[in-house]
DNA sequence: GTTTGTGACGTCAGTCAG
DNA sequence: CTGACTGACGTCACAAAC
């Protein structure tokens, strides 16, 4: 009783670089003897499972080409974030000089000519020193850049301005970081438990080196930058092995 | 000879609920009478299709959670990215802030006594004048923001540390921008092209209408964050719906 | 060994547009 | 009405884990 359904199945298979066609090659042939009309009727039928399946196919590739697109999405908007966080950093840095420098001048120009520099200049903003006390003279001791960052942004645009980015314990500006060696246990644990991927570890910490960032335990990667090198590393293993 | 099927199958889909419990009910009542050895290897058959039809569902929705997955992760990736932008603006702000008000003090300072300003301060930095030209005296007409930073930053950090963010049509720092009109013109595409979601679209402008960005269009909404609005408000519909 | 997880297909029913 | 699209299931083969 299952036979027959295996063997009909089993045929539809073999038809299945035809099926598609079948609909184009039209059934002219079906007023011939006593069985056309139900012979007609099979055909109809036979002639909208082809065309199902080919819908369901084409259906089953959209579907992938949807994930696989969305996955690209993914990672292409982390990785812009980390260079929007790259800039941020950089923009933080020449703030904190240009700041100083600044800090610097009032100092000289209050000693010479006191008041001579208006407090609030273009914009309507108040860059008051209250928040530079901590540079004092001509010795600097710079601060965390956080903290130095937040009252100053503070001072800027008011409280709810600042959205806090927790930096905690291997944090950067809310990114997760792996240390060196760190990374070097993260990639040998995916390899060990994930049996189906292989790639080249030197090659991950390779691409890895030139994207440090210094952390306090010492040179770090943000985790998906690791994750994406890992991806790299895989696209490159298997386009090279002789499976594919 | 297909009917068979048919109903086998239909018999199936009826014990779906049970087919996951068949499992646990050991087929004990096995050594019956003559046809026990028949009876046995049918019924093992049965149990291993169940078996396979319950582990298929649970594959089918974890797939499904894992594409739902990556939506969100998308979509957060993807606000996280315009909130750095955001960051990324005040910063340049203050930026220009700050270093107007140094072009100031520093003119202020070489009136009263030349020189009486060191010009590479506390960092190994040189914020020289030259690109600061543009401020000339007291009267400051600002330059582009990006022009200006690009110069600044060019100056600081070399060539290779700019990246270019193009600032195409509607563009914020990357971002897509839709206007208010745009944006409702869009929402009414959304529903006309997939007759399968529906949503409130005023809710969708209602949400929006905090988050607007002052492009040269007039108020504009990035269309990351439209979409954000609009899946929002799906879900806001369908859980209210009565189809649910 | 058997269970379990996954990929690839097929089938059917329901929906929508032309 | 007919054909395309889609969601939900089922089945089989085969790798993988127990």
């Amino acid at each position: 009783m299952k036979e027959e359904r295996v063997l009909f199945s089993e045929t539809l298979a073999l038809q299945d670089i035809d099926s598609q066609l079948s609909l184009l090659l039209e059934p002219q042939q079906a007023s011939n003897g006593i069985i056309a009309n139900a012979n007609d009727d099979e055909e109809e039928r036979a002639r909208k499972k082809a065309q199902n399946r080919a819908a369901q196919k084409a259906f089953r590739e959209r579907k992938m080409a949807r994930m696989k697109d969305l996955q690209d999405r993914l990672s292409q908007s982390e990785f812009e974030k980390f260079t929007l966080l790259q800039e941020i950093d950089q923009l933080k840095l020449l703030n904190i000089e240009i700041h100083t420098e600044n800090q610097f001048l009032r100092k000289q120009s209050s000693n010479k000519n006191i008041s001579q520099v208006p407090q609030g200049l273009s914009p309507p903003t108040s860059l008051s020193d209250e928040n530079g006390a901590q540079f004092n003279s001509t010795s600097f001791s710079f601060p965390t850049k956080d903290t130095f960052f937040k009252s100053l942004m503070i001072d800027q645009f008011g409280e709810e301005f600042i959205q806090q980015r927790h930096s905690d314990d291997n944090q950067y500006s809310g990114v997760q970081l792996l240390s060196v060696p760190a990374t070097w246990e993260y990639l040998q644990k995916i390899i060990q438990n994930n049996h189906d991927i292989e790639f080249d570890m030197i090659m991950v910490m390779n691409n890895l080196k030139k994207n440090h960032i210094c952390a306090e335990e010492g040179p770090s990667y943000p985790i998906y930058l690791i994750n994406q090198m890992i991806v790299k590393a895989i696209e490159a293993s298997s386009s090279s092995s002789p499976t594919m």
